[in-house]
DNA sequence: AGAAACTTGACTATTTTAGTCGGGTATATA
DNA sequence: TATATACCCGACTAAAATAGTCAAGTTTCT
């Protein structure tokens, strides 16, 4: 099982931009230098971080990017949401009361891949941003 | 974040063989017809669960595989283990002081990752295979 | 005007996944 | 003892996903 580094990226640099604590727009060059992503990388993320409304941006010179909420209002999920990352059991899927391997019932395991589902979705909706940098 | 086949066979194969809580030999062959896994895919996955004592083989005709230990403690974190199934928040590795993406410090979401790492494998911990069989 | 910085679509190399293939070896039973 | 059944195991491969890069913009500050 693994994480995608778009996601870890995504939240890298979004904690980077709160441990800042700034006031005015943060440029994508500032957190690609201090966390070592590269740039165009990171405008791929930012276009969808912004699509779901998780910054805003600032075009032009002195331009950049800002939170559109306070990070202790910003739950980790949101991120994950943003980028589409879900824990994805494959065939299995929830909510789908079919799949399982082609097969017509539910598999022998459908319950459990739900519950991990919902185990992992707990931890990011429990998760503030602000976590990530008070310690 | 994804869950690969192999570990979710294993897991459906597993739990197949506990279901019919048969005294004797259980063949792959059977095991594939019921879950709609292939025959040589689930030979790569016995031969890892065997190796990690998960299983045992009974070779020749009337053979199959038998169950190491009673399902009621037979803990899914070790299927997982078996399989090489752990979350991998890759260049951040878990003990590892040093990594995250090449720079010397730890990155800031060093110890998300550890938390979710730790998260997940609790929830493997605390499932028997039983416990995906008596519902 | 020029530079800084966001915008966007297309492209690509690499890695991982999800298997298959093919040739074994061991053993029960007819 | 022949034969079928079933485990054993290394090598290979097609397809998909990942992790980016590339190129050509547009906007806005100074």
């Amino acid at each position: 099982m693994r994480l995608n580094t778009k996601s870890r990226y995504a939240v890298m640099a979004l904690a980077d931009m709160a441990s800042l604590r700034a006031i005015g727009p943060i440029s994508l060059r500032d957190i690609s230098l201090r966390q070592g992503i590269s740039l165009q990388y990171l405008e791929q993320i930012f276009l969808k971080l912004k699509q779901h409304n998780i910054v805003k941006s600032i075009r032009g010179s002195n331009g950049g990017y800002i939170l559109s909420k306070h990070p202790n209002n910003l739950k980790l999920s949101e991120i994950f949401l943003a980028l589409n990352e879900s824990v994805k059991t494959i065939g299995c899927e929830r909510d789908s009361k079919k799949g399982c391997n082609g097969r017509s019932a539910k598999c022998i395991t459908h319950n459990l891949w739900d519950e991990l589902d919902l185990h992992i979705n707990d931890f990011f909706e429990n998760k503030k941003l602000e976590d990530l940098i008070t310690n």
